[in-house]
DNA sequence: GCGACAG
DNA sequence: ATCTTGTCGC
């Protein structure tokens, strides 16, 4: 079973193979650190910049921060996204001298044709409870949730809860919401409202992809 | 067959 | 994702 698959076909075996291993569960009580993913793109290469941004849970001030940047190998297809982006968010991560409590990741969990998106797949990689904050919505189906801060409704795909559309933000463009490993939907729910006291985005994406941009153009 | 399609 | 700063409005 290869790390790194080459083509779209075995990239998607392994995320049939790797599912199984996606653990739902209470996401942790509290969490003392919170980290953020994400990845830049350049305009005409294939250089992408990753970027991880820890902040502190209680006051969302950053804690830590590191960057990698490499050349997306894999090409951008639906629903295999991460296998362009996991390569060089791993190095950005491995560069972290504290080990956050929770990743939040730019992309679906659960709320994935295979029930595999970017943050079940970061989720098995590093063993740490993960979450998908997306910004807009991939697959499923749903009712607009209300439109006060906290109003959210499920996310369902064929019946199954796949994950939640939550409001961040009173009167704004809702999030979509997935478990990604060792998380539930009640524990995700919070931690996105807790990272949210302003924004539509958490805290720690906006801090990443600040980061991720800079580093684009740095190295 | 046609359209949709995380970043 | 990316091309793109300041600016109008609640």
């Amino acid at each position: 079973m290869p790390a790194l698959p080459t083509t779209a076909e075995e990239a998607v075996a392994l995320q049939r193979a790797l599912r199984h291993q996606v653990e739902v569960s209470p996401g942790p009580t509290n969490p003392r650190t919170v980290a953020g993913l994400d990845v830049a793109y350049a305009d005409g290469s294939d250089r992408v910049a990753a970027a991880v941004v820890v902040l502190d849970a209680g006051n969302l001030l950053p804690v830590q921060q590191a960057t990698a940047t490499g050349l997306a190998t894999f090409p951008y297809v639906p629903g295999l996204f991460a296998f362009r982006e996991l390569p060089t968010l791993l190095e950005a991560l491995a560069q972290l001298t504290v080990t956050p409590d929770v990743l939040v990741c730019d992309g679906q969990g659960l709320a994935h044709p295979e029930r595999f998106g970017l943050a079940c797949h970061v989720g098995l990689e590093t063993g740490l409870p993960t979450i998908g904050v997306a910004k807009t919505l991939f697959i499923g189906e749903y009712e607009e949730p209300g439109d006060q801060r906290g109003d959210w409704s499920p996310l369902t795909d064929g019946g199954e809860v796949i994950g939640r559309v939550l409001r961040t933000r009173a009167g704004v463009k809702p999030v979509f919401v997935s478990v990604g490993h060792r998380f539930d939907l009640d524990s995700a729910t919070e931690l996105t409202l807790a990272l949210t006291p302003r924004y539509r985005l958490p805290e720690t994406t906006r801090a990443a992809d600040q980061l991720s941009r800079l580093a684009l153009r740095a190295g």
